[in-house]
DNA sequence: AACATTTCTTAGAATTTGCTTAGACAGACC
DNA sequence: GGTCTGTCTAAGCAAATTCTAAGAAATGTT
């Protein structure tokens, strides 16, 4: 696990990368906010341990740069005790946590831990998949057709992602049971068939135009008009 | 919420006074150092506000003896000297925070609600996930639910845990074993869903509205209605 | 128009998936 | 050692989905 520690004090930086690394994380360090930048755009760290104070770009800047290019790493920003004003502006800036300086090691280690924990997340990328008036959220695994919410059986759903990924082409059925079923399409089977029957009970049924077109002979094809 | 407040210039005294008051703290006051030790010691307060130029004992004198007396009480210095090397001597003696006059009411109560929070050098940002009613402490480790405290495990809470960041979102079983088990979901086991049992036992049964659902052939969601 | 081929539709059988419970096992605490 | 607590396995049951199969309909060909 990387983390990521800007502190422009040399002998403050090398306490905090010294008991980090050894409860067994990996540690960067910068001593100017540019840098730290830089570094925390390129590297995927797990959190960003950054003081108030610093050359280049202070704390707060740092901070709110880097939510703006949309960095969701954890940040937990210190501070001298006379800056405790400051506090408010450091949690507006994005700062997760913040600790007032001086601080007992073990309370740092402490709180370093609580916020990598959260790297318990799933990838953030909210994907979804859209077309001719038809939305296939991947993440919960929700279908909406011109607004409104189309129920689906995991295996209609897959085959419709299949279709939408594929939109325009002509799909054949054994292409299709290769890819939604995982199966050789030796066995005279017609769930390919059955599936597409399914779907457009629920998909195309209700609406004017349709969306799944059968190419007599050849397969299907997902698409407008 | 009990402060004392040690100051000998009246005016300034009143101002303070008068400020914390109106913001629901209880005030005692003192003019003199050895009155506010006398004070300090018999009463618990929540935090001590003193200036360092007194009569009768000075602050550095006070914050020292208080502190050799094994008081905890979190202490905040006000002097109108700027210079660093106060600042030093401060800290020594035991005062938790340092202020310089003049300085903005508004700060001084920052601080003083700080100082106040939980332990003493440090306001801890309790971490705490909240979605439809449920509220997961993860400093604490605890859980409510419509202000209802929720006993769980330490699995369950993991469990728990890993649905409310991922909240919307379908979680796959094997992406949940993943995560909260650490293991490959080859082995043919059924513990998400003894868990995800568990969990609706504590968490649901009591309630008219679920939060736990069931996506056939896809996973749990962790949603509102 | 008659036929062959392909696709659609439906019912219900087969299978998969999920829920629930009981109990085995291990570690913590007396 | 015995008890308690928490974690996990296993098995039976219920529910939902998935698939098969067979007749109906549609399409294309002669």
């Amino acid at each position: 696990m990387k983390l990521l520690v800007v502190e422009d004090e040399l002998k403050t930086l090398q306490a905090i990368q010294q008991g980090l690394e050894e409860s067994q994380f990996e540690v960067d360090v910068a001593y100017d906010g540019l840098i730290a930048k830089r570094l925390a755009l390129k590297n995927n760290y797990a959190a960003i341990i950054t003081d108030l104070i610093l050359p280049g770009l202070n704390g707060y800047e740092l901070c709110r740069q880097l939510r703006a290019e949309g960095l969701a790493t954890p940040i937990l920003m210190l501070t001298a005790l006379s800056e405790s004003s400051d506090k408010v502006i450091g949690f507006d800036a994005g700062a997760d946590q913040y600790m007032t300086k001086p601080f007992q090691f073990a309370e740092l280690l402490a709180r370093v831990r609580s916020l990598t924990k959260r790297g318990t997340q799933v990838a953030m990328t909210a994907q979804t998949l859209r077309y001719g008036g038809v939305e296939l959220n991947l993440d919960t695994k929700t279908v909406m057709r011109d607004g409104q919410p189309i129920d689906l059986t995991a295996r209609e759903f897959a085959l419709l992602e299949f279709l939408m990924r594929n939109q325009g082409r002509v799909l054949s059925k054994p292409t299709i049971a290769e890819h939604v079923w995982d199966i050789n399409f030796d066995t005279g089977t017609n769930v390919v068939e059955v599936y597409i029957n399914y779907l457009r009970k629920k998909l195309d049924r209700d609406f004017p135009k349709k969306l799944i077109h059968t190419q007599f002979g050849m397969g299907y094809t997902f698409k407008e008009e």
